[in-house]
RNA sequence: CGGGAUGUAGCGCAGCUUGGUAGCGCACCUCGCUUGGGACGAGGGGGUCGCACGUUCAAAUCGUGUCAUCCCGACCA
């Protein structure tokens, strides 16, 4: 490719919309350029990079097994019914009516649509196990995309869905593609760690995360992690043991008795008011959950994970309550108490959720929903109610141990660029998706589904290899190999030389460009620097004493060769990374 | 949907307070000069100032409304 054909723009200055650091780099480099909120052109280069990811995942997803098909992006209403997420699945599900005024939707996922296709084509069990997959657009409207491609409205990802006559046999294709994955990654030259993870909207028992660590903190999930053993976890999933603390009251509160504690708003106020430890103190807070309000109870030193507390409430929409509609559920239960004052206390006909530390506090001090008021001393027994419901709601805190060894956790940025779900038969049982057994008996599938973000996975290629000046692809996935750069293409010894060396790294398979431009050499290697090739040969004065300058990108490792011995080196590291 | 900000040329921005010819840098075109880290000089093309209504002799500028975008909180590949 002879660069001043190139379909691409870098610009002097970072997108001004841009906050992290691939959304930036790829801006500026000219890879990508938005149309609408989450919604870019993937431009020349961009759609190189993501064609060498596709093929990585292609060949392994191969390797292992599974079979490529296409599947529509437009989908009927009807099979969403079948499965029943039409109604749950929310705004992110992209609706629109075709002509005729029949409901569709843009394909946020398939699981509907392959498990209609396998259900006519896989009806013994003679035909399972089967694995299929698609490299396709998804749609997702996201409430706020941001982040340029790590969350896009409109994004491409592999999807695969396993189809197994039992849970043995989907244990089996799990693992597998466990594996599969990790190769994936490894070969996209991204280190990434497999969580447990919150099995979310798309359904089932088991799930794991993909996470890639970088230094950007540029990941929207916190990834818990043990040093000593292998336990790592999303923050939607993770679990804890709790440091030993003080969470009986006995020696501050000899009785229970309801006291005057003015203005104390937060907890932080509460407990100086007091001259408390915040363990001592029993946080409730509102949510509201599919529409209805649910008090969570913890320990004031603790957080709600809020997917954690949906779940337990077996919600699928949560939000934390407004002022407004606190003030709204005080007055509809009688009570005339503001934020800070909020407790459990005659709240009969109201789903409580408290976390199952909570069992352990003795003697605490309590919000009654009487403004400026607390009890202290109580104990949830003191306060009249029994409809309250134990879960693990809380979020872990970095130092809290590890529950496999005990060890303190540890806490990291992560950005998820694929994940394994065991799904069992949540979709094929409602969808009748069945096989007939050796006994001639029927059984829905047992399924697993198991995505790969393409383009995320680029974006997160870029926060994991970049500098100040720009992107430094690994090798296996950088739009191109090699940038040659004649300092001045009017001297013809140069561009002799580099438009042979260009020739010969063609001839031998190498994707390579030629900077031809007239342009000084300075906007030349910046372009170089910021599009992020690999390797740059520079073909400059010393070609006069017959020698060209070899430049590593990721090292910064610089070299003098001559050009043949340039060409050579070249294609032996290039074909052997390849 | 809450809270904050911004809409002026492809990109980045000034102008608005105090209404009066729409500007700057980059990019683009022409000529000259230059060629190892985003040169320089001269000339040139390109804009319904987000949109609507209002105030005014006159609106990018003032007022009202509206739309869009971005950032902070609930989603997930």
């Amino acid at each position: 490719m002879k660069m001043s054909k190139m379909f691409v723009q870098t610009l002097r200055e970072y997108p001004s919309d841009a906050e992290v650091i691939s959304h930036k780099m790829l801006g500026r480099a000219g890879y990508i350029k938005k149309l609408a909120p989450g919604i870019y052109t993937f431009m020349p280069l961009m759609w190189r990079v993501l064609k060498k990811i596709e093929n990585i995942v292609r060949e392994e997803m191969d390797n292992a097994g599974a079979q490529e098909l296409l599947m529509p992006f437009v989908q009927p209403k009807e099979l969403w019914e079948e499965s029943g997420r039409w109604e749950v699945y929310g705004r992110e599900l992209m609706r629109l009516k075709d002509r005729h005024d029949r409901d569709m939707c843009l394909g946020p996922t398939h699981e509907e649509i392959i498990t209609s296709v396998a259900r006519d084509v896989l009806k013994s069990y003679k035909q399972l196990p089967v694995n299929l997959y698609q490299i396709q657009s998804k749609f997702r409207d996201e409430i706020r995309p941001r982040y340029g491609l790590l969350r896009g409205r409109e994004f491409i990802m592999k999807d695969a869905y396993s189809f197994d006559l039992d849970e043995t046999g989907l244990d089996r294709e799990y693992q597998n593609m466990a594996c599969a994955y990790k190769k994936i990654f490894d070969r996209c030259g991204l280190k990434t760690k497999m969580v447990q993870s919150d099995s979310g909207a798309i359904g089932g028992s088991v799930s794991h995360e993909f996470m890639v660590i970088t230094d950007t903190d540029a990941g929207e999930n916190d990834v818990f992690y043990c040093n000593n053993c292998d336990y790592s976890a999303n923050s939607n999933h993770a679990v804890s043991n709790l440091v030993d603390t003080v969470i009986d009251g006995k020696d501050y509160f000899k009785e229970t008795k309801i006291i005057d504690t003015p203005s104390t708003h937060s907890i932080e106020e509460l407990s100086r008011f007091l001259n408390i430890p915040d363990t001592l103190i029993l946080k409730t807070l509102v949510y509201i959950i599919d529409k209805k309000p649910v008090l969570a109870l913890i320990r004031a030193d603790k957080a709600v994970e809020e997917t954690k507390l949906m779940n337990a409430a077996g919600g699928i929409d949560i939000r934390i309550a407004s002022s407004a509609e606190i003030a709204e559920l005080m007055a509809e239960k009688g009570f005339d108490a503001i934020p800070g004052f909020i407790g459990p206390k005659g709240m009969k006909d109201i789903k409580i959720i408290a976390d199952e530390t909570v069992r352990d506090m003795k003697n605490f001090v309590v919000g009654i929903n009487q403004t400026d008021k607390h009890m202290a001393g109580a104990n949830l027994t003191d306060l009249g109610i029994d409809n309250i419901d134990y879960a693990d709601i809380r979020l872990v805190q970095q130092g809290e141990l590890c529950p496999q060894c005990g060890e303190p956790l540890h806490v990291t940025k992560g950005i998820e660029v694929g994940n394994i779900f065991k799904l069992g038969t949540k979709y094929s049982k409602p969808m009748n998706a069945v096989y007939t057994d050796v006994n001639g008996k029927t059984h829905p599938y047992v399924m697993g589904c198991y995505g790969i973000g393409i383009s995320r996975t680029a974006a997160a290629a870029v926060e994991a290899h970049y500098d100040e000046h720009g992107i430094k692809w690994p090798i296996t996935i950088a739009p191109y190999h090699v940038v040659i750069v004649p300092v001045n293409i009017n001297d013809e010894l140069q561009m002799k030389t580099a438009e042979k060396m260009y020739q010969d790294l063609q001839s031998a398979g190498i994707e390579v460009v030629l900077d031809d431009r007239d342009e000084r050499a300075g906007v030349k290697f910046k372009d170089a620097d910021l599009i992020g090739f690999p390797f740059r040969v520079t073909v400059g004065k010393t070609i006069s004493d017959g020698f060209v300058e070899y430049k590593i990108r990721e090292t910064g490792i610089q070299k003098q060769y001559t050009p043949d011995q340039a060409v050579k080196k070249l294609i032996d590291i290039i074909n052997a990374v390849k």
